[in-house]
DNA sequence: CGAATCTCCTGGAGGC
DNA sequence: TGCCTCCAGGAGATTC
């Protein structure tokens, strides 16, 4: 499931396209988690790819021309990968949507399970609703221990939900909120607003680091990731928590336990992470 | 307002 | 081998 590491690696990977012109856009399952704009086979080609940025889990590619200009967005969802190909292989089953550029490269979105987006932004940017009320980006200075304790004082959910919730920090999956937790020595359930501003400053720098270190892998596996079916590059890097249920704690050898926090699979170890 | 729950979807794993 | 059930999850929408 695309984490923030993998959306930023696939950022990278598509950058050679900017500055292409876009030939034709294909459409071959509309729906996503929102039905993809029907209008783009039209409204893209002849339009230029300025640039590509990312914000929280979306990727953001600003096209312009003398027709028209917007912002393409692109959302991975759990089971959704970007390949960036050569040429217009054959599309496979769940390839929903291709751009073809005038040079001959496709940006392919293949998505199994359909919860990702594709969708047309015109405007200003930031008053879209899905990106005017996100939190700040983790990896950013503004994401720092006063701005956390602040952001969670009137907050009594389990810590683990709110990092997860991106109107307080974007990018912070289920993956990462046990890792982080667990490196953070804070037990996922800990009510959030009772974290003190220390705990605080552990947390938001065990995010970062567990971001970097993701990020680093990620990079590290580019070839692996498009083109390819391999693995992301953190796949194969080695979790403390995620996804070790009853195996031993690499800490303190006790077994790692699992529960259910806001429907979602919480891994944690009992005695090394304190409320 | 906060918090909990529901929802979209398909592939893979496990049970029989 | 086939069929069934359950589970995974990002995050907006809905409900309380």
């Amino acid at each position: 499931m695309p984490e923030l590491p993998e959306v930023e690696t696939t950022r990278r990977g598509l950058l050679p396209l900017v500055g292409q012109v876009v030939a034709s856009v294909s459409i071959r399952h509309p729906r996503l988690r929102w039905p993809i704009p029907t209008h783009l086979p039209q409204t893209l080609p002849a339009l230029t790819l300025l640039n590509i940025r990312r914000r929280a889990k979306y990727l953001l590619c600003e096209f312009a021309g003398e027709t028209g200009h917007g912002i393409l967005l692109l959302h991975l969802g759990m089971s959704g990968r970007i390949q960036l190909l050569d040429d217009a292989y054959p599309a496979e089953k769940h390839d929903h949507f291709d751009v073809a550029f005038a040079g001959g490269q496709v940006l392919r979105l293949r998505d199994p399970r359909r919860f990702g987006a594709v969708l047309w932004l015109e405007g200003v940017e930031a008053e879209h609703p899905l990106l005017a009320s996100l939190g700040p980006e983790p990896l950013e200075d503004g994401f720092n221990a006063r701005y956390l304790h602040s952001a969670l004082a009137n907050k009594s959910l389990a810590i683990k939900n709110a990092i997860m919730d991106g109107h307080v920090v974007v990018g912070v999956g289920n993956i990462y909120a046990s890792e982080s937790l667990f490196r953070s020595r804070i037990h996922p359930e800990t009510p959030a607003n009772s974290l003190t501003l220390k705990r605080c400053e552990k947390l938001v720098a065990e995010i970062k680091l567990t971001l970097h270190e993701a990020l680093a892998a990620g990079g590290s596996s580019l070839r692996d990731f498009f083109g390819t079916d391999g693995l992301p590059g953190y796949f194969q890097q080695s979790y403390f928590a995620y996804a070790r249920t009853n195996e031993p704690c690499r800490v303190c050898g006790r077994p790692i336990k699992t529960m259910r926090l806001g429907q979602r699979s919480t891994f944690y170890c009992a005695h090394c992470q304190k409320r």
